[in-house]
DNA sequence: TGTTGATTTAAACAAACGTTTGAACTAGGC
DNA sequence: GCCTAGTTCAAACGTTTGTTTAAATCAACA
C-alpha cells in the first residue's frame, strides 16, 4: 500500500509547488492535502528536496523521450526537416501536458523552474534539458544552414524562454482554460501561434542583425 | 543618516532577492549584508513584503517612463513606426540595465517576477506593467494593420515572455558578462539579436497560422 | 497463530523565521 | 546644557520550518 502513498504525496506536492512555489510550500501543507502523515515525506523520499527531484523525474523523462522519438521520426521522414516541424516537436510535448488536468500542474511548475534561483533546481532542470538541447541543436543546424551556430545558440535560448513563459502560464493558460475565448480548442491554438512566432524568429535572415543599428538616443551611461 | 540606511537595505535586498529568490531570502541575511540592525527593515519599510514593493517601485517607474517617452518620440517622428523601433524601445530600457553593475541585480529579479507565484508580487508587477502594455499595444496595432488584435495580444505575450527570460538571465547574461565571447559588446549584442527575433514573430503573416496543421501523430489523450 | 519487515502515527526536536519591544543613542532647536 | 524627535540596538516574542524518534499498526508468510 506504500506505493499509493508516494503517488498521493507527489501529486499534492506537484500542485502546491506549482501554485505557491517550492520555498513557500511547507511539508505540512503537502501532507495535509495528501491526507498522509507528516513524516511520510521523509520516510518515502528522504526530504523535501529529494521529493522535488522525484517530481521532476516523473514527468520530464517521458516528455523528453517523446521529443527525441518524434525528432528521430522526422529525421527518417525528411532529407531536410522543415523548421516548423522541429519547433513543433519541441514545443508540443511540453504544452500539450496542460490539457491533462493531472499533469497541468507540473507544466506550470516546470515553466517556472527555468528561472528558479535555487541551485539544486537549476542543476536538475538544466541536466535534464541539456540532453535534448544538443539533439535539437543539430537538427536546427541541418535545417537552417544559413544561420551560424552561434546565432542558432541564441535563438534556441529565445525559443526556450518563450516556451517556459507559456508553460508557467502567467494567466495566459488560465485565459484559454476559461473558455470565454470562443475560437478553437484551447492549448492547440496557443501551440500553433507559438510555433509560428518561434519559427519566424528562427528563420530570420542573419544579415538583418546589423540592419538594426538604430540611434540609442542617450549616450551609454556606463562605459 | 536614516536615508542612507534605507538605500543600503534596498541594495542588499535587491541583490539577495535576485540571487536566492524572495522566499528564500531572510531579513537576517539582508541586514547582515547591509551591516544594519535586524529591526531596521521593519522600522523603515514596515516589513519584508513592503520592502519588496519599495524595491520594485524604485527601478520600474523610471524604466517604464523611459519606454513611454521614447515611444512618444517615435510617434512624433514617424507616420507609421517601423516595428523594429517599437520592439527596440520596449526591450532596450529593460536589458540595458544589466550593463549597470548596480541595477543588474534588479533586472534579474524582475525577470523572475513575471513568473513568480507569490500573489502580491504578481499583482505588483502586473499593475506596473499593464500601464505600458496598453500604450505599446496601440502602437503595434498601428504598425501592424494586418495582424488582428487578438493575434497581437498573443504575440505581445510572447515578446514579454522571451524578454523576461533574458532579463532573468538564466546563465545567458552570465555568459555575455564573462566576456569569453569575443564579438561585440555584451548586452548590446543580445538586445540586437532579441529585437530581430521578436520582430520576425510580430510580423509573421497571420495566414500562416492554419498552414501549420500538422499531424499530431498520436490521438489526443483527453477529449 | 505468531513473527517479521514495512509502513504509519503522534510527539517532540532544534533551528530559523518575521516581527515587536523598550532601552540606548544621536542628532538639531531653544 | 537640556530636551525632543528620529534612529539604532540587543533581546526576546510567538510561529513555523524540516527533520527525527520510538511506539503503534499493518500485511504477509511460515
Amino acid at each position: 500500500m506504500g506505493k499509493n502513498t508516494k503517488i498521493v504525496i507527489m501529486d499534492s506536492a506537484e500542485a502546491l509547488f506549482a501554485e505557491y512555489g517550492y520555498e513557500a510550500t511547507s511539508l505540512r501543507s503537502i501532507t495535509r492535502a495528501a491526507s498522509v502523515n507528516l513524516a511520510s515525506v521523509n520516510y518515502h523520499f528522504g526530504g523535501k528536496e529529494t521529493l522535488l527531484e522525484a517530481i521532476y523525474a516523473r514527468r520530464i523523462t517521458p516528455m523528453n523521450e517523446e521529443r527525441l522519438n518524434r525528432l528521430s521520426e522526422l529525421e527518417n521522414q525528411f532529407e531536410v526537416i522543415p523548421v516548423e516541424r522541429i519547433v513543433h516537436v519541441f514545443i508540443e510535448p511540453a504544452l500539450k501536458l496542460s490539457r491533462d488536468q493531472e499533469k497541468s500542474h507540473f507544466i506550470a511548475l516546470l515553466g517556472r523552474s527555468y528561472l528558479e534561483p535555487t541551485p539544486m533546481i537549476q542543476a536538475k532542470v538544466r541536466q535534464m534539458f541539456d540532453e535534448v538541447a544538443e539533439r535539437f541543436k543539430i537538427a536546427f543546424a541541418n535545417s537552417l544552414p544559413n544561420v551560424p551556430p552561434k546565432e542558432l545558440y541564441w535563438r534556441m535560448h529565445f525559443m526556450v524562454g518563450v516556451l517556459a513563459y507559456c508553460m508557467a502560464g502567467n494567466d495566459m493558460m488560465r485565459m484559454i482554460a476559461s473558455s470565454h475565448i470562443s475560437e478553437s480548442n484551447g492549448p492547440e491554438m496557443l501551440i500553433n501561434r507559438l510555433v509560428v512566432f518561434v519559427c519566424q524568429g528562427m528563420e530570420a535572415p542573419v544579415t538583418a542583425l546589423n540592419d538594426i543599428e538604430m540611434s540609442t538616443e542617450e549616450p551609454t551611461e556606463l562605459a
